[in-house]
DNA sequence: CGATCTGTCTACCATATGGTAAGTGACCGG
DNA sequence: CCGGTCACTTACCATATGGTAGACAGATCG
């Protein structure tokens, strides 16, 4: 899984162009539905050239697992690892969820995608991102012990946070059937009513 | 769209047959991922007989739309019809989809692949449900003025609660990171979960 | 009985798919 | 200046795809 290469005219190396072709169209269209032809074409590349730097559409789609992995891991444990505690950090995990959204909408979407994969495409990515699992019911499980949260199941909790946070940001199709438009504004909308909804769960009237 | 023909040997006619397997195909592996070859296999059939039912499989998938339209609003209509006043109902809606996806978990997986399917195919989904919608935004947004519930903008609300049981019953894989396995157990602590969560986001306490 | 209609089938076809084999030109160390 | 590697290419190929054309058997009906 080479990710070298020399670096282009415009500073991005071939393979990693690939890479990130093939992440928006996993994401929006799913791994089966795409084709490498179709991918090729939209880099205005031949085909070849993909299989050269991916031996196979399966190989680049765990190298595409592997790039977005870090990257979610990376950009959740920094946001996990700053801010304050107790409900102040969930607002800040949360927060940065939804920048990350705006940002590179597709990393969301290839976490939908997971569901189709089965195995081993996607037990590859959840063993890369179950340490953030585990930190997390960590952080949640310890505000709750000390008394910063209402009791939850940790899991179950950060499960229903996660569905929500990932339904609002990407199910654009139910969105429009609700009225809500895909726009800047209504992204901060949703954010604040799960804010809001979550704030209710968690937090300890009086405190 | 002849949903007709001459019911089979076990009572189902062919064409409902076919319905059937495309609506689990395009739920479960995606629309474009799914062939006609391997449906009609599937179905020990030739790939002609369904298109003889279907023209096309465009007509195949806006049929497989239509029905399943119809037979969530039904579904969702009939729990937001009975059931008691505010809090109580909205646990009975809740409860009603969590049996519809144990019961037939296709559906709420084609709800999702709705967002990859574009114009038209999602429009006419779209449409179909809306007016479900406009009966449940209706009913909270009443259940608010009568001071029933605490107060949220009806729509995203809706759009969260949409978010969380579909995300909590669909994300299979996702599941699995959380250490969740899918089973019927595991299902009852979702909703529970799920319950729970809305219970302190909705209800005013001491009523 | 013969004509027609209904449901399913066999026989094809153009195109798209993932992938193999074998080049081609630029650059690079000796 | 020359052999080799690197990045990418053209030339193919077997298979799968959605779809067309038309045959065939059984029911229906005048």
């Amino acid at each position: 899984m080479p990710v070298g290469g020399r670096t282009d005219v415009d500073g991005v190396s071939t393979s990693e162009r690939i890479l990130d072709a093939a992440l928006v169209s996993f994401a929006t269209r799913g791994y089966e539905a795409s084709s490498l032809d179709a991918l090729a074409v939209g880099l205005d590349i031949r085909k070849q050239t993909i299989l050269y730097w991916f031996p196979s559409k399966e190989v680049l789609l765990e190298a595409v697992i592997d790039r977005s992995a870090i990257e979610l891991s990376a950009a959740l444990e920094a946001s996990l690892t700053t801010a304050g505690t107790g409900w102040a950090r969930v607002e800040a995990v949360v927060k940065s969820v939804f920048r990350l959204a705006a940002r590179r909408p597709e990393l969301l979407g290839l976490v939908r995608e997971m569901g189709r994969l089965g195995t081993p495409a996607a037990t590859r990515f959840v063993t890369a991102v179950e340490p953030l699992v585990q930190r997390a019911t960590g952080f949640l499980e310890a505000e709750m012990d000390a008394g910063h949260m209402k009791r939850h199941d940790a899991r179950l909790l950060l499960l229903a946070i996660y569905s929500t946070v990932i339904g609002m940001l990407t199910e654009v199709e139910v969105l429009r059937a609700f009225g809500e438009e895909p726009t800047a504004r209504s992204l901060v909308r949703r954010r604040n009513e799960i804010l809001e909804l979550l704030r209710s769960a968690l937090v300890i009237d009086g405190a």
